[in-house]
DNA sequence: TGTGCGATACTGGTATGGTAGTATGTGAGG
DNA sequence: CCTCACATACTACCATACCAGTATCGCACA
């Protein structure tokens, strides 16, 4: 299941092991409620449980996984109420980034925009989904980097890490590829075109679209999912401020 | 300068390391630029490295410290882009929150906020600040969890944690409270009147507030700030695709 | 047969030792 | 006096050992 870590010096193990277990858990290769071991994780990987612990908890703060004391470690269920908490974070940074997008972003990331949706046509000829959601991501973030918002981009990756294992879940399915590439050229169209309301609107109704299947995942995959959105014993470090 | 950990069982000691140290940073009694020792810190808190070294992977998560490995661990410089950034992504989460709690803000959440207003009120009277600025978060954080969006709270607690700084900063000087909690009162009472715009404008304006100190305070403390807003070599995971 | 208790095999949390890499200071040579 | 090499004193990183809780399973007993 995991390919062992290589010395690969240079690299910290304990982030390769945090990125190898990152891409598993988006992925749906960990499913959600799959409990995770240190010992085991370490064995498997070959590298003591020390780095392995270390990218649990930065795994946790992320969001994907709890880590119960003395009990153990679990791949955090989807909740649907954590999706769309996600989503609604999502949109109001990446809204707010494409309008400043579309007041000053510079003609030169706009010719890479452009490129990169002629690859995401390409992807969606050769039925490659998952080269796809790569040139997505790419897409949202050149957007964002392109009128310097690194930090608000580092939100939206957070955020996106909820909302891509429902993306993956949705991959056997026919997903719209083409839906999702003509609303990519009306968000460029209104950065392109110096309308930060029209982009706004077109990102907005973009980013609408994961709620439509997650219903519809939701009742197929009950056992993936939370059951009761009860209970948020998550990473929430709490400034432990008064009334 | 660091109180000893007390057996106090029940809470990790990881934790609670994690938040002496965020307190002590966040609050200036840690300037920035300073460095970190593991073996310094765990010894003058009593403890073993080990939960010392995890706090400091939570703080870097957090984008409080910088980890080199080999090297040392320091408390980062306040960044005038990253103040800016930061609080352009609470910007745009905050007014989304705002916008949805003068659609559906419950009448009981609205109470609570007219008591913390009056509050604000008397610790400007006692001329407590520390106290005026934990009535600040409260206020916040009951406006968003009032509209039960609490991982867009977190989100802000985030970014929060880079703008505290520059407030504690500009603690001692002059600070405008009077001003301050007018402008709450005008967001509380656009939410009131169920006006989204009202109460949107409202908070955009309020936000804006942190950005007049900046420039003095980074003329004031050159050696507390960033010289160069390049080398952003923070906790960013990067997320390995292609263009 | 059903129930409760206890041994046992886990879990994550903490402490400590060893290692590789980096900065620094010092002394020899120009 | 300046420059460069090398010894030394750090650093964070990783591995290992031990500890304190928790769950589970089986056996004794009602």
């Amino acid at each position: 299941m995991l390919s062992r870590i290589e010395p690969n010096s240079a690299e910290p193990v304990s982030r390769r092991v945090f990125r190898e277990l990152r891409q598993a858990i988006v992925t749906m290769q960990f499913s959600p409620g799959r409990p995770l071991s240190e010992q085991e994780v370490a064995t498997q990987l070959g590298v003591s449980r020390q780095p392995v612990r270390e990218a649990f908890i930065k795994l946790s703060e992320s969001g994907l996984v709890t880590i119960r004391p003395q009990r153990g470690t679990f791949v955090v269920k989807i909740s649907a109420k954590q999706v769309i908490d996600a989503r609604f974070v999502r949109e109001a940074v990446e809204l707010a980034v494409v309008r400043k997008a579309g007041a000053e972003m510079p003609a030169r990331v706009i010719g890479e925009l452009r490129a990169n949706l002629d690859a995401q046509r390409a992807a969606a000829d050769e039925r490659e989904p998952e080269r796809f959601l790569e040139l997505d991501e790419a897409f949202h973030r050149a957007i964002a980097l392109g009128v310097e918002c690194d930090y608000a981009w580092r939100v939206v990756e957070e955020t996106k890490a909820q909302m891509d294992r429902v993306r993956y879940l949705s991959l056997p399915q026919a997903t719209p590829v083409d839906r999702l590439i003509a609303q990519h050229e009306a968000i460029l169209d209104g950065i392109e075109a110096r309308d930060p309301d029209r982009a706004e609107a077109a990102m907005r109704l973009h980013l609408r679209e994961i709620l439509t299947s997650l219903p519809e995942l939701e009742r197929r995959f009950p056992d993936l999912f939370d059951s009761e959105p009860a209970a948020r014993s998550t990473a929430g470090q709490t400034a432990d401020t008064v009334a």
